[in-house]
RNA sequence: CGGGGCGUGGCUCAGCCUGGUAGAGCGUCAGCUUUGGGAGCUGAAUGUCGCGAGUUCAAAUCUCGCCGCCCCGACCA
């Protein structure tokens, strides 16, 4: 197949667009792949469409391998399944609305459990139709609070979703694990990098899930990792020994006393002269209004609260932080003098670290007074002790004691273990062996199929462009004449093209009449892993140049041998990002 | 939603502070020259200065409101 630049729309940028920050927007921009319509919304150019096309047969490919089944599902939904699965409320935010002529309401599906479910309900009646996993790939809406770089958090993107159900909870593991490894399989063929890290469950709900994360300075996730690998997680989620310092543990009083501090308003002012109190012997008091009502969540001074762990700790996710009159309200200060000595008839959640502390300091819920001489489990009404706190890079790794390290992630997919939440609020029953109505036991499995372009880019882009892993490159080779004008060149520069589709290659040809820089530049641009260039000079002496844009390799070959050199580096390519 | 920034030919931006003629580079079109890393010359087209009010003899410029976009936080593939 050969495609030819002059009748393509490639609007390559030399500048970079003012609205892309970081280098995968701004290539997928620069090299012509989209262009954008709103906030969060794109239009997929041809050469960016050939890509996510790649991408999506991978993914297919390792779907249908792993013995899932290809449906599509509305977009366009009832929103009373939604209700029958609390997801209404409990999705609120992201859910898009839309009302019909006749004022009814409409969702614009964020994600098809609900849908799939539904379908289940009332397609599958016995064991012996299980297991089943149906998956498809989709648009996905969700209002974002903050659209943001390019395809990584857009409002509309494209999802492939899977749902497995099964009869057992081990039959379910082994779906989960086949899911597990054909996302690996799909990363890699991708030419991505990716950890699979231990999740937070979030809004999904369900039992455990782990995330595949593509390690780039860029990501919008944290994850904590063992150099030896056998431990990951999201900062979320992750725990390790605990703080390098430990927490005090002697009494210095009998009990609390207050004591003035004019001005301190944060554990820093505290920790300062002339109070020096550490870090670490401080009581960090948050109140969040959890559904409306205040919360208390204690962490220790030094330590950053994590709030996914609140959330699962107070179990719900619709939570925020107290305005300062809220605070006053419930404890009567304000934010900087809080403490939950004494406070009674408020959910206190006390972070571990803090059980049986002694002799720490916190607010004296007056404003301008902190109390010293606290004993956690004497002066504290603690309704439940959890982990809350946020893992520091260098923490010891709970199992192995060896370091935990901390970067910066893509996450581009996500496989849950779900359980039965969806199968009993949706009513998705088997009659099982034992002549029993059972709820099947679910998993749903998420990969961001743009974002995973885009993360592919982020990765093997350069200053000059992309060097697509050839799985997923818009195409395999370009070629081009130097000089459009030299027919000499033209005709050779087609004939190898001819020669390469004939081969079944993919190739992009540069016809256009412009100068060389310009071709050059554009080609580095656009990224065709493999470019053939054919000029007056090399041709004089019955050469070519091959170049390889992945590791800027250029060779002359002889003209009569050319395709045969290009398949053969093709292949190699191709071997890059092989799974066997 | 809270905080910050920006909106001027297709793109990147200047002009705004201190009101009066709307500009540059790139791109586009035509012609000539040039042809191995974003060429040169000549000529040309392209603007409701985001929208709406207000102040003023006069508004891209000052004031107010709205809209859009980008960045930082909460959400997620």
């Amino acid at each position: 197949m050969i495609l030819r630049w002059s009748e393509q729309l490639i609007p390559t940028l030399r500048e970079v667009p003012a609205e892309a920050e970081i280098p995968s927007h701004q290539l997928l921009l620069r090299a012509g792949l989209i262009r954008k319509l709103g906030a969060g919304l794109y239009t997929f150019l041809p050469m960016g469409l050939r890509a996510l096309r790649k991408v999506e047969r991978i993914v297919r490919e390792e779907m249908d391998r792993a013995g899932a089944l290809e449906i599509l599902m509305p977009a366009l939904q009832p929103p009373e399944i939604w209700r029958q699965s609390g997801r209404y409320t409990a999705a609120a935010e992201v859910l898009f609305k839309v009302a019909d002529r006749a004022g009814r309401e409409w969702v614009l599906g964020p994600t098809h459990e609900e849908v799939v479910t539904a379908l289940v309900a009332g397609e599958i009646n016995s064991y012996r139709q299980l297991p089943r996993n149906f998956y498809q790939i989709q648009v996905k809406f969700r209002d974002e609070i903050r659209p943001r770089f390019g395809l990584m958090r857009a409002k509309e993107f494209i999802m492939k979703d899977a749902y497995s159900f099964d009869a057992t909870d081990e039959a379910a593991s082994e779906s989960y694990r086949k899911m597990y490894d054909a996302y690996t399989r799909i990363f890699r063929r991708c030419g991505l990098r990716t950890l699979a890290v231990e999740a937070d469950t979030g809004v999904m709900g369900g039992k455990f899930s782990h995330e595949f994360m593509v390690p780039a300075e860029t990501g919008e996730n944290e994850v904590a990792y063992t150099e030896a690998g056998d431990y990951a997680a999201n900062l979320e989620k992750a725990v390790s020994r605990g703080p390098m310092t430990p927490t005090p543990a002697v009494s210095t009083g009998p009990a609390p006393e207050s004591f003035a501090t004019p001005g301190v308003l944060t554990i820093e002012d505290l920790a300062a002269a002339p109070y020096n109190v550490a870090a670490h012997r401080q009581i960090k008091t948050l109140v969040f209004m959890v559904e409306s009502k205040p919360v208390l969540a204690l962490v220790r001074g030094d330590d950053v609260l994590n709030e996914a762990k609140f959330a699962a700790a107070c179990g719900s996710a619709l939570f925020r932080p107290a305005t300062p009159e809220e605070c006053r309200a419930a404890l009567g200060a304000l934010p900087g003098s809080l403490g939950a000595v004494s406070v009674k008839g408020l959910p206190i959640y006390a972070d571990l670290q803090l059980r049986s502390a002694r002799g720490m300091v916190t607010g004296a819920n007056e404003d301008g007074f902190h109390l010293r001489h606290v004993d956690v489990d004497r002066d504290l009404a603690v309704t439940g002790w959890h982990d809350l706190r946020t893992v520091k890079a260098g923490e010891a790794h709970v199992e192995s004691g060896a370091p935990l390290f901390i970067r910066r992630a893509i996450e581009v997919g996500h496989v849950f273990k779900l359980g039965t939440k969806y199968s009993e609020a949706m009513n998705a029953r088997f009659l099982d062996a034992d002549g029993k109505q059972k709820p099947c036991v679910m998993g749903c499995y998420g990969i961001g199929v743009t974002r995973t372009l885009q993360a592919a880019i982020e990765q093997w882009g350069d200053e000059f462009g992309i060097r697509w892993p050839v799985s997923v490159a818009p195409v395999e080779v370009e070629v081009m004449a130097i000089n459009a004008q030299h027919a000499d060149s033209v005709a050779r520069a087609n004939e190898i093209a001819e020669a390469l589709s004939a081969a079944q290659v993919e190739v992009l040809v540069d016809d256009r009449d412009e100068r060389a820089g310009v071709k050059f530049k554009d080609a580095d641009l656009v990224g065709a892993p493999i470019r053939v260039s054919v000029g007056e000079r090399s041709l004089s002496k019955g050469q070519v140049e091959v170049k390889l844009r992945r590791t800027g390799a250029t060779e002359l070959v002889e003209l009569g041998s050319a395709v045969e050199r290009i398949r053969a580096l093709l292949a190699e390519e191709w071997n890059a990002v092989t799974v066997s």
